[in-house]
DNA sequence: AACCTGACTTCGG
DNA sequence: TCCGAAGCCAGGT
């Protein structure tokens, strides 16, 4: 794997401050490399717990929570709604409120 | 090496 | 707005 981009996301992960969220495509964009969304969901499945990441605050582009339910799914809703992070009916979070806007990169 | 899979995104109909 | 297909990249078999 790519140990610099790797690194890179663990940083950026653990900016994410309480009550915020962030898309997996953009920690992937601030890690310079805007289409490995993937690997940092990747990243966050293997390394959440042994580096301690906030992965609850990591959901997809479209507002939602990517784990299914009964996978994690009401953990994880669970965990932001004890940030003050709610989601409607739909489970649908509003990244027009919530979405992580860091001033700078780095 | 080939093929499958996934905590993703984007694009086209 | 709502799918489905395609693109993406790394790890596991």
């Amino acid at each position: 794997m790519n140990t610099e981009f790797y690194l890179r996301v663990l940083k950026i992960l653990k900016r994410i401050p309480p009550g915020r969220v962030a898309t997996y495509g953009q920690i992937a964009l601030y890690a310079g490399n805007p289409r490995a969304a993937r690997q940092v969901a990747w990243i966050l499945h293997s390394s959440s717990e042994k580096e301690n990441l906030p992965w609850q605050r990591v959901i997809n582009q479209q507002g939602f929570i990517s784990l299914r339910p009964g996978a994690g799914f009401e953990y994880q809703q669970a965990l932001l709604l004890a940030e003050g992070v709610l989601s409607d009916h739909s489970g649908k979070i509003d990244l027009h409120r919530y979405l992580w806007k860091p001033k700078k990169l780095l």
